[in-house]
DNA sequence: TTTGATGCAAAATATTTGCAGGATA
DNA sequence: TATCCTGCAAATATTTTGCATCAAA
């Protein structure tokens, strides 16, 4: 766990509301102005691989990250592009828990499974799950 | 509705497994050879805002694209990265349910709520829901 | 003739990687 | 010393855009 390592996870943590990886990367730069972003880049990811943070890969351009790594729900605004929290993991009729959520005007919903197909669990051995 | 975009409409049907924007160029190309990539991404986005097919961005690198426009789930292999359909559209037990589909060893889901945010629902007058 | 679509190429965006040097154990 | 990590820069990968031309209404 170098400074840089321990600065980007503060970063995920502490920037809220799902950061994409510049907005990690400037961040970071505040506290320690000559990281570089590959480094930024290659830390997200060694702590998605371990489980400290997650990758969310919700959609538009750019891959968000989160501190919080349970299975929670979001909800995206498809004006302005962001990303929050949805209520609990586990959803009843959908639809509605995501109205609740923080005024949203839902016009959908998107839900995706995420494991492996027949033929990758015959191919791989005991390897723990891959992030996402 | 030009020639171009008819193949490509047919090409997303025909592909079958949420082709992404490559694999549509190349199965457009099998029949028209000079269609360039430029115009299957323009044709994509087009039919998307349309409402003929779905833009679906379900994580990876690249966006996927499909001929079913309900808001059906999906569920993603971690291994090779393959896509496929899981089933109805509200979901009760979510995680019992993707399991059902196609002999998945599921590790986990992701729910997504679209719509507006409080901001952008004031900011926006009467224009329809936009693609996602 | 006006409108919109095309092909091509270049640009923009986001992410990954090679490499030489640096820090750490 | 051996190992892993860094900064920088270049490379990749994906998608978008500018522009001159083309086709159709």
């Amino acid at each position: 766990m170098t400074r840089q390592r321990q600065l980007v996870l503060e970063a995920v943590s502490k920037a809220g509301r799902h950061p994409t990886a510049d907005e990690v990367y400037a961040r970071v730069r505040r506290r320690l102005p000559h990281i570089s972003l590959g480094t930024v880049y290659r830390n997200l990811e060694v702590m998605a691989a371990q489980g400290l943070i997650q990758k969310l890969e919700v959609g538009g351009t750019q891959k968000r990250y989160d501190a919080l790594t349970d299975g929670h729900c979001h909800v995206r605004c498809l004006g302005c592009g962001r990303v929050e929290d949805a209520g609990a993991d586990r959803v009843g009729d959908v639809e509605a828990k995501a109205a609740e959520a923080a005024g949203y005007e839902v016009t959908g919903h998107r839900v995706e499974f995420i494991g492996y197909c027949p033929r990758c669990r015959k191919r791989r051995g005991a390897a723990g799950p891959q992030t996402v």
